[in-house]
DNA sequence: CGAAGCAAGCATAAATTAAGCTTAAAAATT
DNA sequence: AATTTTTAAGCTTAATTTATGCTTGCTTCG
């Protein structure tokens, strides 16, 4: 299971199924067809990128994007790619918040480039694999852990909850989302799982490091303190 | 508003000037026309972004590009700003650590938006989902509080009580919209926790910051006047 | 006029509720 | 069999609500 989760709103069922194609070699991806869907998909705020068609049926492209920066409030990288390749539709793209915009045809090179430089510099894909955050090493492709190069043993769930953490450094992470990121939305799962790993991967912080970086919000949800780490 | 610094490295003079004269509306502009030179001050680590051209006499722009990430750990935003428009090239430019790539010609309204994205995503511009009046800072993102810079910690109803006020200043208030808007219409509770809210809110106001900005106007609602905060 | 009465709102503490934590055991997966 | 995942239970702690008496300002009427 990849840590990376990217979100493709693409109505084109074809060119949908190539970019999962492509994606997929660097993250865990879902696809929706339709823009009403993708808008939802996106609001959960578990993905790390989002690549957007902007014609889609139904709703425009435009006005997902405006929703998803200016009422939800969401910071997820998002890469428009479409086949309108006037300079207003761009400007009007960049405007709204889009962090690229890419015009078809395009190169499946060009496209996972663009994608791994903004996962990097968005935090959420180190160099080489590998994030860093304080003392903290984590080690995407061989899923090791060090802090303060001291080496941390986690199991799946445990590292990938770690992940979520350090890929969203100063934010406030709901238990939902944690839940939807590591069990998937349609999952049957108790909701508490969260709170059991919660507490298992801080007791192991806590043993390996006596760093206690991850504060609860009471009612909203958790948050991973960078300042916590000097 | 103009603390940002973007250097330029393009050695076509003509170029350079309308590249800066272009950059000069969101940050101060440093101009290099040399490959060395433009390396060397780079390397000073001031600079929030770089715009990079790739032919340049005697060096080349990829190898000060690998330089600045391999050698001297640099990790400023970098855009690569060429005529070398070949697929090998952007991928070239994005595997040594380009942000991102565009080819001349182009259009001054696309790299703006492009450096500001770069800027944006990297931290150094805006995008901060505060909300400030007076001395009042509220971070609806990670639900952090200020008053004059120091932190005020409230817990989640009286966090959603202040932003209520602070989004609506000088504005009457009434307890029913109040106990709406928090508690929602179809809540068992009393009316009166409203009140309980109001006195503990305004203690810890007054206690961090000795500020009393919230009026009773007895019989019709309340009002924070944004007036008292001088 | 001015004191009594009254209602709105305030302050504090006590009681209640519920969110989240911890642990251990059961179930599933390897 | 060993490890991981999930459930379940009791516990801890913080938030929420209620309850109570107090303060304030307005109204009324002696």
């Amino acid at each position: 299971m990849k840590e990376l989760h990217i979100l493709i709103v693409e109505d084109d069922e074809e060119l949908a199924k190539s970019l999962q194609l492509f994606l997929n070699e660097i993250a865990q991806t879902t696809v929706s067809h339709d823009g009403f869907e993708g808008q939802m998909l996106g609001q959960e705020g578990i993905y790390d990128l989002v690549v957007l068609d902007l014609m889609l049926p139904q709703v425009n492209g435009y006005d997902i994007l405006k929703h998803w920066r200016n009422e939800d409030h969401l910071s997820m990288p998002v890469l428009i790619l479409t086949a309108k390749d006037t300079l207003d539709d761009k400007v009007h793209g960049f405007q709204l918040g889009a962090d690229d915009y890419l015009t078809k045809p395009f190169h499946r090179e060009e496209l996972i480039m663009r994608v791994k430089a903004l996962l990097k510099r968005s935090g959420h894909l180190g160099n080489d694999n590998q994030l860093t955050v304080g003392p903290f090493k984590v080690n995407l492709s061989n899923r090791i852990v060090s802090v303060n190069d001291k080496p941390l043993e986690l199991n799946g769930k445990e590292f990938d909850l770690l992940v979520y953490f350090i890929q969203n450094p100063d934010t406030i992470i709901t238990k939902d989302q944690i839940f939807d990121r590591l069990w998937g939305f349609e999952s049957e799962t108790a909701i508490s799982v969260v709170e059991v790993y919660m507490s298992n991967l801080r007791k192991k912080l806590k043993k390996s490091s006596s760093l206690s970086p991850i504060k609860t919000l009471r009612n909203v949800g958790y948050m991973f303190e960078t300042e916590a780490l000097a």
